[in-house]
DNA sequence: AATAGAATTAAACGTTTGTTTAAATTAAAC
DNA sequence: GTTTAATTTAAACAAACGTTTAATTCTATT
């Protein structure tokens, strides 16, 4: 017994392979619709394995969620700080990058959002929260400076403002039955290249508007 | 056996009670995190009910959906025609009505959105689609129509609206943990207010720019 | 009052669940 | 090469799962 004890920083290759079989099977039949017998199946290990390596299906859960949102403070100020570069054109990148990320990961924000609405399961969530807070920070002294330097307007409800990015694009994900066939997405690569160009572009143009719109 | 047969046009009131129930707890835990004891209990009624009234725990699900997502088309076409209010002003009520309706519904909103981006359940939702379809359409020709007489400007994103809609809602739904520590919404009543002052009019004016902005 | 059908019940059904055990195998340390 | 610890295994565990059964109670209709 008790890998998991000295765990809860790294995670070596098999836990890592665990790790990321569990995460598409959670977001594919969610957390309870995932027996631990197909997850080891499918990461070709013996069942004991998940309660010798985690302590237990919820433990795993635990580390899936600490070990794929670490890390993700994003490249936000990174873009913030260029400013050589004018306000509307960082925050077409912001845009970008957040519709970016979320998509690359959305499989992991599917469980999130599924554990912190969830009754039943009482995780924290502080790495997520926490990081959600920072970007909102970062995000929120851009969108001021912009203010200040009167490019972007008065009044902006600016912690709502990641909601519309972010919903935008999970509210299409979560109906992309109803989207491909609207669209007419058929292959995985026009799919891709919807998202990467159209929706981001929507996106951006809603951001911008918002932002430099006086009523 | 068999009071399931002829129902699933109309239930009656016991049936009613049961979906009511189911519905609360399957947002609440998820649809396999929701044993039937717990709704036969909650119901106050016996296991055995389930199965007699719906055939098995599935078809609840599916009864559920179909039962709750009928007479969605809303009271868009309504508004739409109501053609001595300016375009803005009908836009904005349509926002307003789709923020009201989801937020009301958004317990079987959630349990559909789990449901149709989950493998192991292979339900139809023809009625949710063709739903979203008709609204769709209705909303279309809305907003050309306000392109046609000037008001709105070309180039928008016309199946991409409702996304921002209602994903603006969700995400913020979704991670309400993190906006009720934002905002400091810590009674039921302050964030029933909230929504419908603060995020309606965020969504109306994020709206109203992208579709009279010109870039 | 008798009868037929629907509604309701407690109990049992066979599976599947997450977890643990104790033995077997592999790897590392000396 | 021997010893010690870490890893992996198959089997077993009790508990919970969705569903079915067969008996009982309730509700009409005659």
């Amino acid at each position: 017994m008790c890998a998991q004890f000295y765990s809860f920083m790294e995670l070596n290759d098999k836990q890592k392979e665990i790790v990321q079989v569990a995460e598409k099977l959670f977001a594919e039949y969610g957390f309870d619709g995932t027996s631990v017998r197909l997850i080891a199946k499918e990461a070709g290990i013996n069942i004991a394995m998940i309660s010798y390596y985690f302590g237990s299906k919820e433990k795993l859960l635990e580390h899936m969620v600490v070990h794929r949102m670490s890390g993700f403070k994003v490249n936000l100020d990174e873009i913030i700080a260029q400013d050589d570069r004018s306000y509307p054109d960082r925050l077409n990148e912001i845009v970008a990058l957040y519709v970016k990320r979320i998509h690359k990961n959305n499989r992991i924000y599917k469980i999130v959002h599924n554990e912190l609405t969830n009754n039943a399961r009482s995780l924290t969530f502080e790495h997520y929260l926490s990081q959600k807070k920072k970007n909102l920070d970062s995000v929120t002294k851009f969108i001021e400076a912009g203010q200040k330097a009167h490019v972007f307007k008065k009044h902006i409800e600016i912690p709502l403002l990641i909601p519309s990015i972010l919903g935008t694009y999970f509210h299409f994900h979560y109906n992309q039955r109803f989207y491909e066939e609207s669209y007419g997405l058929n292959t995985p690569e026009s799919k891709e290249l919807f998202i990467e160009t159209t929706l981001t572009k929507h996106i951006q143009k809603m951001l911008n508007a918002l932002i430099t719109y006086e009523d």
